[in-house]
Formats: structure tokens, sequence, C-alpha cells
DNA sequence: TAAAATCCCTGGAGTGGCTACAGGGTCAAG
DNA sequence: CTTGACCCTGTAGCCACTCCAGGGATTTTA
């Protein structure tokens, strides 16, 4: 299989299958004559898992560590529990922000008043109004916990 | 006013607040005669307005537009309206994207066997299964939309 | 007064996870 | 024989910082 036939099977851009292998996650493959690379089913199977990983917001260095267990399935894998532990920590941290980020917008959405000078304009009041450390409609209280 | 004084009074590191002046967001201040940067007010104040927009997770290059309005606030509002708008709808669908990894995360974590072999982790298992195709207990139906 | 700690400067490199070239080689169809 | 689609390598760019090396200025402490 080519890098252009694995790329159409898995949905994965060329240049990120390439770059994979450069990250040392999928192995690099035999070479063709000509030089292209030749894949085997077994790559396919490898970057359908990182990309399942990936498309779980899984860090590539965690992925890393994953496919090492599938290689040497003996080994014990209360990690594999503890990095999907820390990853749902961290993807619950990330939603509270975003929620409190979308909140704060909402509450500045609106705000803008009809005549449609910047110099009436009430979001940039707001925002303004912030810099200068007042009360703001979208940070009251709830102030955000940025990653 | 230093920039470490500045640093302290706003809580931006002080490489940020260098490279906002590389990035043409903060204007370059005057220097004292040792060559340190010394800064006014305004600068405190455009500097917490960056800070402000930046906790809403407006893009850089977003805040130097409103930092323009800001400016010039004789010129038309309505591109901050759009813009604001525009901000919203990202976070939005991150927020979904996010909530979508949380529920497979769910799905995912729980699975690991009481075994402690990674030949017979739930989790691992899930996660092969995947790249081969199968339904698997994080991706059912809700493909997540992602950025 | 000297040494040490703290501050400041510049310029450059590193982060993650790609994406986009530039500048070439290979191969099949018309 | 040319066009186009594919492939190769290597490098640079993206975002918003963050960190570091290697130096100078100032302040605090012994």
């Amino acid at each position: 299989m080519r890098i252009g036939e694995l790329s159409k099977a898995t949905g994965v851009d060329v240049e990120t299958i390439r770059y994979y292998e450069k990250a040392q996650l999928l192995s690099a493959p035999t070479r063709s004559d000509n030089g292209y690379r030749a894949y085997t089913q077994a790559h396919l199977e490898r970057l359908a898992f990182i990309r399942h990983c990936r498309a779980l917001d899984i860090p590539l260095a965690d992925v890393q560590r994953l496919l090492s267990f599938v290689d040497s399935p003996q080994t014990d894998c209360g990690e594999i529990d503890q990095l999907i532990d820390a990853q749902l920590a961290k993807v619950r941290a990330r939603l509270a922000s975003m929620q409190a980020l979308e909140r704060q917008l909402v509450a500045l959405r609106g705000q803008c008043s009809v005549t449609h000078r910047a110099s009436e304009c009430g979001i940039l009041h707001e925002l303004v109004a912030a810099a200068h450390g007042e009360a703001c409609a979208c940070h009251q209280g709830a102030m955000e916990v940025q990653q």
C-alpha cells in the first residue's frame, strides 16, 4: 500500500502520516524500488489506533505509551487506567473553563448599542471597563481557570 | 514603571509583556537611561485590556482589531459585534466536541478488568477494536467534530 | 566595600500537532 | 512527449507563549 492509499483508507493526511513516522509513532515501512513507502495492514491498524486516540484528544506522547502496551501485552495495565483518568480530568477542567467562557461571551454579546459607533459600543465599553478593574458583564465572580 | 512592576501589577509574565511588544499589541515604551523599559498607566490599561480579551480566548489578531477600535472610536462597531459572535460560535463548537469527548472517555474508563495485565485490559481492547472499525464504547454514534 | 542576589536586556530556540511549501524524482494515460 | 498525479526530502510556518544563554544594571546583604 502506498502512502496515498493509506491516506485514503484512513482519512489521514499524507503529510500527517509522514509526520507520525518522524515522530516515531508509526514504524518506518519498507520501501519499494522507487523509494516509495510500502505499507502493510499492520500499519493501517496502527494508524487507525493513533487516530482514535487523537480523536479522544490524547497527546501523542501518551499514544506512544499506549502503543507500547499494545506491543507488549504482558505488562501491567494500571498505567492505562491512570492515563485515561488523567485525560478525563484534563478534559473536564477544560470543559469547565469553556463553559465559563461561553457564559462570559453571552453576557458580552448584545451589549452593543444601536448606534453602531465604536465610541458607544457596549461591548467595547465592557472590555475597557474590565481593563480598569471594574465589574464587567462577562467576569462576574466566576474567574476562569484558564488551562 | 519598570517591566517587573507592570508584571506584578497585572499578573502578566515579563516575557509575555515583551512578546506583546514584539507582536505589536503593546506600543514600545520609552526607555530609561539604563535602557530599561519605562511603562505608563496607559500601558497598564492596554495590557489589562489584552489580558481580559485573552481570558475570553480571543485570538491576538482579533485583540489587535479591538484595540484599533479603542484607538479610533468614531468608526462603525458592527465588526465588534461580528467578532464576538464568531468567538462565541467557536467556543460553542469546541464546547460541544469537548462534551462528546468527555462522554467517550467516561465510556472508556472502567473498562479495565481486574487482572491488570495489558493483554486483558478492557480499555486497550476498546481502543484496538476501534482501530479495526468495530463498534466501541466511546464512539457510539456521536462522531465528534474536532475543530 | 565587596559579594551575592535580583532585576533588566537581546536574540534565539522550543512547545504540540500538524500544515504548507520548494524543489525535485517517478509513473501511467492520452 | 507531454501532462498530470503521485511520491520524495527538508524546511518553515502556525499559535501564544515559555525558556534559556549570555550579558549588563541595580539593589541587598555580609
